[in-house]
DNA sequence: TCAGTAAATGCAACTGAGTTGCAAATCCAT
DNA sequence: ATGGATTTGCAACTCAGTTGCATTTACTGA
């Protein structure tokens, strides 16, 4: 396991390396998109913390600014490592209004929006809507083919 | 009051002219920023449609376009009408990170994020966060000045 | 004008993500 | 090792939003 690199981490914020801490760094870490406290939850299996600690962490980690909550979808947030983005502006998710699968899209950057009248703008966070391939693939190709159960 | 405008706009999406649907449409055209369901409930004071119908009305009125979901905050979602907007993007959502207020910017522009890879970009949602006019004078004025409370 | 019917409303009970208070456990500096 | 501050777990709570169902209301067309 990974458990290095989230040692690593919590040292360098100063956070002190609890058991739960690393496990859910760990989580967040080998995580392939955002997840939410559930799904933290789960991937750590029978022996994760609690969930009122996921969220303390969580909180705890997102103060030091390693951890960035990514996106709300249904009511739920989500959450991911925010290494690789600006202070003002971490990357684009793009939420697909067939499949409903939302995904990191790192490679597509835009410009920060101009301050005017006062306004001094620190963050900005984009959110896209639309098909991804495998359902723009879908309904171009064929008729009434729903969701991205097209070639699997 | 307005109801006037509201009927009008119900007819115009062929739905049924309920007092309800009539009312909470009324109280989001009089609305001076994006409202939640309690708010709307608020402003309509005792003869307010019941929390439910609220929701449900809201739904139809976003299924016809005419209102959308402006934002979230704190686990509540705001609508507001939709008749500024284009199809592919809305203007930005502003919370100042001082006095936690939101307010709708209409003269902020930004560019739609290209598609790539098979992405078909649909809809881009904006939110920008900093110092509203008020915040920010009162950090570069002051000293420990927190929060809008500095003029009125 | 007056049924008949589909749609809309209200109520009560529910759901589920996130929070709070507090006692027990754990980390870490000395 | 020891002690005090921090962190954790649990249970109970909050509150926006949802669901099922009985009742009411808006429209159609005779
Ligand atoms: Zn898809
Ligand atoms: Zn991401
Ligand atoms: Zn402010
Ligand atoms: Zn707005």
């Amino acid at each position: 396991m990974t458990t290095d690199k989230a040692e690593e981490l919590l040292a360098e914020v100063k956070l002190r390396r609890t058991r739960q801490r690393v496990d859910i760094l760990t989580a967040l870490i080998n995580a392939k998109a955002p997840v939410n406290q559930a799904q933290i939850m789960e991937s750590l299996g029978k022996s994760s913390p609690n969930k009122v600690t996921i969220y303390r962490v969580l909180e705890s980690l997102i103060e030091t600014g390693i951890v960035h909550q990514a996106y709300i979808q249904d009511r739920c947030a989500y959450y991911e490592l925010g290494h690789n983005c600006t202070a003002q502006q971490c990357h684009p998710h793009f939420t697909c209004i067939s499949c409903k699968e939302t995904r990191c899209m790192k490679d597509v950057e835009l410009p920060m929006a101009k301050s005017s009248d006062g306004f001094v703008i620190k963050h900005q966070q984009v959110r896209l809507e639309g098909l991804c391939p495998n359902c723009s693939q879908a309904v171009e190709g064929s008729t009434g083919n729903q969701a991205g159960t097209t070639n699997g």
